[in-house]
RNA sequence: GGGCGAAUACCAGAGUGGCCAAAUGGGGCAGACUGUAAAUCUGCUGUCUUUCGACUUCGGUGGUUCGAAUCCAUCUUCGCCCA
């Protein structure tokens, strides 16, 4: 047996977490949670977080570690998962990693380039520049900065633009000298298993689940993070909503009607994602002897 | 019973003789994606066709006109007002 990494994925509300807990507990791996928002502290139920009591089954990592207004990203995740499994793998032989977030499941298992990390100071001047200018004006600092990049950027999305301009502008070196988008090699085997379920029966546990949130008390949640609303961890499907709600521009009911049509959005974004992804085993959660069996003959 | 107004694609809603298969928004669908990714961005959305294009649509019917979502008549439904 090697060591291993199971990695599970699926769409939002498609059944990661109970499953997770299940495999954790057959395989004797702790969880690492992928979910670019379940990482913040304060938002378990907006977030569908496992509970405390789940937590007592098996030990998860990165869920709840950083506060609202901390600063994050699929590259550091990365870089502190890799560093965290080469500590376990030292001791153990499987761990599993659940979450929604595509990205950064794919910056564990693909890995993303290492690049200098943004100063504060230079995301607000680009921030600014952008307020200034226009994309026009980003657009043409780009062609000169990093021509190639310019060639191949989506001209119509600011973030990626902007992005491109930041690396630049902090190392002094075209953003594509950096970019090599190379795979990296991991030195543990890593086993895919992906979650669907048909869409309507997807969509109805979405719908479900944000009423059972609703009982659960999304909305006082929203309300005690509401102070940090303009923070990036709560543009978030369940929160953007609430606070609108809260702010009085909307209904109770529109605002939770919202929720579920956005969750259902964000599902089938997920699922574009996955769905070019080969290395991907598709099941049906209800398949849990074929998914153990699955992993046990991967390992 | 009388008067007025409205009826447009999945929804809302613009259009008031040719530039209209019909703006725009929402919704739906599909997609992009290496640094805040539950983010950000793109395309399609009457039917047939790969394209060119063809065909059928703007409450129903019948007219006027070279030409109608747009004008006229009439019917139906809805809303408001007077009885």
């Amino acid at each position: 047996m090697s060591k291993s990494l199971i990695v599970l994925i699926g769409p939002t509300g498609v059944g990661k977490t109970e499953l997770s807990l299940r495999i954790a507990e057959r395989f004797q791996a702790p969880i690492i949670s992928s979910d670019s928002r379940q990482i913040y502290k304060d938002l378990p139920v907006g977030t569908a977080a496992a509970t405390p009591e789940q937590m007592e089954r098996v030990k998860h990592h990165f869920v709840g570690i950083l506060d609202l207004h901390e600063y994050f990203s699929a590259a550091r995740f990365e870089e502190e998962v890799i560093h965290f499994l080469e500590e376990h793998f030292k001791t153990s032989d499987a761990a599993l990693m659940t979450g929604g977030s595509m990205m950064y499941v794919d910056a564990v298992c693909k890995g993303i380039d290492d690049m200098p990390s943004v100063t504060p100071e230079v995301r607000e001047q680009v921030m600014k520049l952008h307020e200034e200018i226009g994309l026009e004006g980003l657009l043409e600092m780009l062609e000169k900065l990093d021509p190639e990049y310019y060639a191949i950027v989506d001209k119509k999305n600011p973030k990626r633009v902007m992005h491109g301009i930041e690396i630049c502008l902090t190392t002094g070196n075209p953003f594509t000298s950096y970019r090599r988008n190379q795979v990296k090699e991991r030195p543990f085997k890593i086993i895919k298993v992906g979650l669907i379920r048909d869409r309507e029966e997807l969509y109805d546990r979405i719908n479900r689940r944000v009423d059972e949130m609703m009982e659960q008390g999304l909305l006082e949640e929203a309300r005690r993070v509401y102070p940090y609303r303009e923070q990036n961890s709560l543009n978030t499907v369940g929160y953007k909503e609430m606070f609108n709600y809260i702010d009085g521009t909307w209904t109770k009911e529109f605002a939770i009607e919202k929720i579920k049509q956005n969750s259902r959005v964000y599902s089938r974004k997920q699922m574009t994602w996955f769905k070019r992804d080969e290395s991907i085993t598709w099941f049906h959660p209800d398949q849990e002897e074929e998914i153990f069996h699955f992993i046990e003959q991967h390992m």
